[in-house]
DNA sequence: ACTTGACTTAGACCTTGTCCATTGTAGGAT
DNA sequence: ATCCTACAATGGACAAGGTCTAAGTCAAGT
């Protein structure tokens, strides 16, 4: 975390309160916040930092490749700070939970020449969907 | 694709010219409108029909299964009407081209239970990126 | 042909995200 | 310790994608 800090600044990133907020909020596994659940947060700790200050923050974490984008809500973008472990997602179709999930194989392997239609294909996006156990449980209940 | 109002007909689906134009712009392989587009084609053959009623129209096709809504797009959804067979998508970097494609293997086999943190998992979406011979040509030329 | 409830319409409204002119400030220079 | 200035933050307007509502319309059963 303040390892993340270390590293912006030595990369010449000025360091301000409202980035350091942002960076805070973003901490932990699991986590993925959309930007307006960054802002609400960062509220929190620092009230006077600005919707568009949150975005640009974001914007620039993405661009240093210290934040992924993520997008298995199809309304909001969500934030992903474990950029440096690749990782795919599962999510609750019901509640939307989010979790990092590490499968094995490579499906960038199986996916043949005949279906590559003369792209270069660099990049695999998995996304795993199905009801987490808390869901299921209220289900059942109810 | 009178398949598709035949079989809508017989599920009880009241039969509109509004609800005829969009399910003819849907036809066709490798399809993947957002909703606007659809909207603009559908005013084409009806100039009359309205922007909400595209998005209810898509919306019940969803909800029917006879259509997918699929995010490759990190900014409108897009709808794809290939719903019968199942396949991924591989999409272009730069143009946000896309095609359906039918990789080998089995994702869902390739999530270990230890990774599935209880939850019932029952789907996978894939989204290979890359860039099509199309812009691959454009760049090196330019 | 009549009736009725499902469908459509137009436009207001909401949410997510971007832009810009202005004001503030981190951090190097003095 | 203070000053400078380029970079950052602010807030409010704007844009795109999408949803909702009240009122009018029409497909299809009788």
């Amino acid at each position: 975390m303040s390892d993340l800090l270390e590293r912006l600044r030595g990369r010449g990133w000025r360091m301000t309160a409202q980035r350091r907020v942002v960076a805070e909020v973003l901490d932990g596994d699991h986590v993925h916040l959309t930007a307006d659940e960054v802002h609400s947060r960062a509220v929190v700790k620092l009230p006077e930092i600005s919707r568009a200050t949150v975005y640009n923050t974001l914007g620039e974490l993405v661009s240093l490749g210290e934040v992924l984008e993520v997008a298995t809500d199809k309304r909001a973008k969500r934030y992903d700070p474990n950029a440096h472990r690749p990782h795919h997602h599962l999510v609750c179709a019901q509640c939307g939970a989010i979790k990092d999930v590490h499968p094995g194989g490579n499906p960038l392997a199986d996916l043949p020449d005949s279906e590559r239609f003369g792209f270069t294909v660099s990049d695999v996006e998995v996304t795993y969907r199905g009801v987490c156990p808390n869901c299921a449980a209220t289900t059942t209940t109810a």
